[in-house]
RNA sequence: GGCCCCUUCGUCUAGUGGUUAGGACAGUAGGUUCUCAUCCUACUAACGCGGGUUCGAUUCCCACAGGGGUCACCA
């Protein structure tokens, strides 16, 4: 049998960090056993349908560098793989299970519901529901449900244990008495998640189930549709959660649980891969780099974390700083290409990236790094005669030196104004640090910079000359 | 609250019935150095509590505590 993963996301709004995660974890499954990673899109639920979620999820999965071998966009022989466009088959599945006397019509209206549980819950008793459309006859009830609003409801036993086999957890087991009778076709005619998850799950082949583990708790249901049904389930998996640093779900109200985050922030899709990947599992070897190809052919779905991480944004950065170096500079100039500043031209960016390279932690920090290489740098005086550890006319005269070297530096190598401006240093009486310092916040405003002579051969003689003079101009 | 899951340094983890409990990130200190960063070196830091089982438990068992998830006509 192929091995068939899926991810079910629901277009409700941006992706979230937790579905690129799963699908990370069913695409290598899937390849690494030369199966099918499947992308089928859950929109049961109208009223939190978001326009264009549904293409934020493929350019996601695109951007992490996962390919669907199936969807509603990369098509397939066992579709339609959007939920809104199967509606048919699950009515079909719903009647086949009141036929059996698995499900129900159930026709309480919301209100009375709501009665119900406040009353089990102030009895200190869980809020599930009482039942009571379950013993209308079934022929009556079936005439009503053709004229009256109401629900579809799956029958759950009595006292019976339930198991579910989980591939990490192993076995997990519920009794059935705390299981409520599942709503599985809501009242406007669309299935719940849990009708059609199973439904489909089946249809489609899908032979391993991985999800987030706050699905544990309903899965009793699912595996009770699937012997109702008489189907083969598939293996569940059920992954921890990500955690916020407070030991949260990772939840949207951080910024960081958007896969839009990590993109806009200027992680690389390689260090996202890389970083969730190690939430879950070890490299053999402790190996903490690697990428998606080694990815597929070192993972051991058997030996997994269940432990939900907390997301250590830390990790991520040096990851993603180790990354970036890995990239050759034409590589990393073309990943810059979205955070690049309009005024910021490629050459200069070309000659910049030698000098950047090992200072980028992500992407974004581009411009903060590199401003003051291509826009005029407003120089502010007080920082610049603390960090002199001199007296403004001697600070002013030591510029000048400086600025004279400069202009006289015809050769203008990198070696040659280093060993001119260390000469100037030495002959000024000024330490190297402040000495240099000086001229890193004339000439940049700036104290962490590539490294002075590289920056100042990069400006360029005659732009230096003109900062010195407004930087010596401003000093009074 | 019911049910379910989880529990080794701050974080992510390795690991064993007898180990100096290992690694990575972070942190600290130092080296390199004109700053920052990179790189290198060192250091700090953990088996939740209590019972058992055992010659011996971090490791096996049982309770407890703590954390998390879930209890919708949302997924």
């Amino acid at each position: 049998m192929t091995t068939r993963t899926r991810i079910a996301p629901s277009p409700t709004g941006f992706p979230h960090v937790g579905t690129i995660f799963q699908a990370l974890l069913d695409y290598v499954y899937a390849k690494q056993n030369q199966g099918q990673f499947i992308v089928r899109i859950e929109d049961t639920d109208r009223g939190r349908f978001v326009e264009g979620a549904e293409e934020a999820i493929f350019s996601s999965l695109e951007w992490i560098g996962i390919k669907p071998d199936e969807s509603v966009v990369h098509g397939g022989n066992y579709g339609p793989y959007r939920q809104s466009e199967r509606l048919d088959i699950y009515h079909q599945h719903a009647k086949e299970l009141i036929d059996a006397g698995h499900a129900y019509y159930c026709f309480c209206s919301p209100e009375r519901l709501d009665s119900v549980r406040k009353e089990k819950q102030a009895a200190g008793l869980p809020p599930m529901y009482d039942r009571h459309c379950r013993n209308l006859d079934p022929k009556e009830a079936a005439s009503r449900a053709e004229t009256e609003p109401h629900v579809i409801r799956m029958k759950i036993p009595d006292n019976e244990t339930i198991i579910l086999n989980d591939i990490v957890r192993g076995e997990i087991s519920f009794d059935s008495n705390t299981v409520d009778d599942q709503v599985i076709v809501k009242s406007d005619g669309f299935p719940t998640y849990h009708l059609a998850v199973v439904v489909d799950d089946h249809l489609m082949e899908i032979t391993h189930v991985v999800r987030g583990e706050e699905w544990i708790s309903s899965s009793p249901k699912h595996i009770l549709l699937y012997r109702y049904f008489d189907w083969q389930p598939p293996q569940f998996l059920h992954t921890p959660l990500l955690r916020n640093p407070d030991k949260s779900k990772l939840s949207k109200r951080h910024g960081h649980a958007s896969v839009k985050w990590y993109q806009e922030q200027g992680y690389l899709p390689e260090a996202v891969v890389n970083f969730l990947a190690s939430r879950i599992w070890n490299h053999p070897d402790e190996q903490e780099i690697y990428n998606m190809d080694e990815l597929i052919q070192k993972f051991d779905i058997n030996n997994i974390h269940i432990m939900s991480p907390i997301v250590d944004l830390k990790k991520l950065d040096w990851i993603n700083g180790l990354w970036i170096r890995s990239l050759s500079d034409s590589e990393l100039i073309n990943r810059l290409k979205p955070f690049k500043p309009e005024d910021l031209s490629d050459e200069l960016l070309s000659q910049i990236i030698p000098l950047i390279k090992e200072r980028l932690v992500t992407l974004a920090e581009l411009e903060g790094l590199t401003s003051f290489f291509f826009r005029e740098p407003e120089v502010d005086s007080a920082v610049l005669l603390k960090e002199a550890k001199t007296e403004t006319a001697s600070l002013k005269t030591y510029l000048e030196t400086v600025k004279r070297t400069l202009t006289n530096n015809s050769e203008w190598t990198i070696e040659s104004i280093e060993a001119a401006l260390r000469q100037v240093q030495q002959e000024s009486g000024l330490k190297p640090r402040p000495a240099f310092m000086s001229i890193r916040l004339a000439l940049t405003d700036s104290l962490a910079t590539p490294p002075l002579f590289d920056v100042i051969h990069l400006l360029g003689k005659e732009t230096c000359i003109n900062r010195l003079d407004r930087t010596i101009a401003s000093l009074t």
